[in-house]
DNA sequence: CAGTGGTCTAGACCACTTC
DNA sequence: AAGTGGTCTAGACCACTGC
């Protein structure tokens, strides 16, 4: 019966679809289709993180194609981590709060290649203009706000991570220090819990450099340190660039940790 | 006809497989089991890269099961980059003679965030003992003797990586300097060509140092030039560590690109 | 045209979770 | 016990490749 509401959204997602289209959706498999109107319902937020979504047999039933359909069409979006199974109980929405995923945009482990826990120092929350580079990320203009976070990482108390975030305004307006100091928990749960953004890949570019000012200070180094620069792009649905990160990893006793597959 | 020489094979992996049985094969769903037996007629070699392996309704027919649990074992193996797929013609070995695996392994993208061809120049090859950190990834001692490898690689003709291997000397003996400067293409595509060593995944530790002083000289920098160092173990099938890497990068007009899912 | 991978179905049964 | 995801089948048909 609470599916019934799930239908009957649907059929609005199924008939907006078909408004839309352009010719591509005919011809793709079914599964693709099932996909794609699974995705939209995901991307509209309509059910929300960690909510489970209708049974396999209720989709298949709904869209009217088989169960085994449906499975592949969520074996996909599972893949690309937007969903999760848990065998007996349902398929539900991922989110950033399940303890799984804490380390998933963290690549940051110790010497023997372990990941630990950080303890996090909010610098800095403001709503600001922003650099080039920064604004063009988002196609925006040297005019726009965004909001601005500073924050410090550290690991087993020694400073590691400084980051500077940009967040379009729009989007995170409500954003404040406080909010930020008193979460407990990954900054991509939060924007989850509180601004209804799921992030769901990020683009990383990875450089040696001598570290800023403001980073000299904080990791409380020496100008001729050398530290690992990351800027990184983060895309919620429909690859919607929603935040920009800047950070600078003090990589003495722990590195940047990458699997090849 | 081909096919038959194939089954006769492949009852002797399933045999020996029998006898290895220590209980965890059984209980195990069929498209896992059907997966260990290709992986294991992939990891001995059966077929060699590039090569077809039997159609999924052969495979079916022989292990006795539907195309559908055929398929789906051939499933992870594709997402593994062990098979490749080409529909019409057949279900193939991997290799990393292809076009498409050329920078699978090598993440470094110019401004752009395009990949580009490299000029390389192999510096070095010889028969040594390596430092600690070298033999211990191998799981071997101060005495094990390696083929060391000393290669500078330049991007729009200025030089940008330096890189020094270490390969087990049991497995590359014949390696040596006219072979690697006669090689076109990529190194895992040598190593799987004339050493029939495949490379499946690999482990990267990424830090930022400053140079030492081989990769001044040949960078042509100053000592005091911020590089990115990685550090790098691949694997064979059966997670058997063949080769070590540690490389420097100048990330001046290059960077380290990487995706997060 | 024959053979290959790719899609889809309907139905069965299993394994797990929840109440 | 009921409902969920997970496995497996047999069979059909489609889309693509190469002879």
């Amino acid at each position: 019966m609470l599916f019934l509401t799930h239908c009957a959204y649907m059929i609005i997602i199924m008939e907006t679809e078909h408004d839309n289209l352009d010719g591509s959706e005919i011809g793709l498999p079914l599964y693709e289709q099932i996909k794609q109107r699974i995705l939209t319902a995901l991307a509209q937020g309509y059910w929300r993180s960690g909510e489970v979504i209708p049974s396999e047999n209720d989709l298949a039933e709904f869209y009217q194609v088989s169960q085994g359909t449906v499975r592949k069409a969520i074996d996909d979006l599972v893949a690309q981590h937007l969903l999760i199974r848990r065998h007996g109980s349902g398929t539900f929405v991922a989110t950033h709060l399940e303890e799984q995923s804490k380390y998933r945009f963290l690549h940051l482990a110790n010497a023997q290649g372990k990941f630990e826990d950080s303890q996090n120092r909010i610098l800095l929350c403001s709503h600001q203009k922003a650099p080039a580079i920064i604004y063009q990320s988002f196609d925006l203009g040297p005019n726009d706000i965004f909001v601005h976070i500073r924050r410090l990482m550290s690991f087993k108390n020694r400073p590691v991570v400084l980051e500077e975030i940009w967040l379009p305004l729009p989007l995170f307006d409500s954003l404040n220090l406080e909010l930020l100091a008193s979460w407990k928990g990954t900054m991509y749960g939060l924007f989850e819990n509180h601004f209804a953004t799921h992030m769901v890949r990020a683009h990383e570019k990875i450089t040696a450099e001598l570290p800023n000012e403001i980073t000299i200070e904080y990791l409380e180094i020496s100008p001729s340190t050398p530290i690992l620069n990351i800027f990184r792009i983060a895309y919620t649905y429909n690859n919607r660039p929603v935040e920009v990160r800047q950070a600078q990893y003090l990589t003495m006793d722990y590195h940047y940790q990458n699997e090849l597959n």
